[in-house]
DNA sequence: TACTGGATTCACT
DNA sequence: GTGAATCCAGTAA
């Protein structure tokens, strides 16, 4: 089992200086919280420079992707779903969408925003995760704390890591964007 | 200023 | 498997 998340375990702004893809495969597993909610990433995404990627121009939406690293992106999308991001590549251009989580702590809280009691429906996509943690555009730009952060944990083992391209509408790339745990039941479809 | 389409979800068939 | 819901960033003019 997980210890729980304190102030100590936030990972630091460094660790998120380095690669989009690297940080995807490496986020699995930590430990998000926000608004008295915890879970543990079971599902990631990188993006950089590519064609799917808001940070393949330079906009005012992508400016967190180009000029930050260590900071909440976070964007509505369909008109009515947001997604939550951790912006990376210190001196260059990413970010890694958190796909999917495990409940943890706070559960009820998830149960009321999502208006469901099934754990494994609370946050298995990007959209549910942010209506069940309530993240919305309010956290746009705002640094990691201790009160919305990501908690360091154990490496996940790579036996149990799968690793493949996105999956949506433009799937125009075979390299290994998206991770997640596979034996969990807590990821997206 | 107007138009297009999307890093999604859910209900329905 | 398919389509609707629904808003807004980005782009073209």
């Amino acid at each position: 089992m997980h210890r729980n998340a304190s102030q100590t375990d936030l990972l630091p702004e460094s660790w998120f200086a380095r690669d989009a893809v690297v940080i995807a495969r490496e986020l699995l597993g930590k430990v998000i919280r926000h608004d008295g909610c915890l879970g543990r990433i079971v599902e990631t995404e990188a993006y950089t420079t590519d064609a799917a990627s808001h940070g393949r121009v330079l906009t005012e939406r992508s400016r967190l992707m180009h000029e930050t690293h260590a900071r909440w992106y976070v964007y509505f999308t369909y008109g009515m779903h947001h997604c939550v991001n951790v912006t990376t590549n210190q001196g260059g251009v990413g970010a890694v969408l958190i796909r999917a989580v495990e409940p943890l702590e706070g559960i009820e809280r998830m149960q009321a925003r999502r208006s469901t009691e099934d754990i494994r429906k609370l946050c298995s996509g990007p959209g549910k995760l942010c209506q069940a943690f309530c993240i919305t555009k309010e956290q746009n730009g705002l640094p990691l704390t201790a009160s919305f952060g990501i908690f360091d944990a154990p490496p996940v083992p790579e036996s149990s890591v799968r690793v493949g391209p996105r999956i949506g509408i433009r799937k125009d790339t075979d390299l290994p964007w998206r991770f997640s745990l596979g034996d969990s039941p807590y990821a997206s479809r």
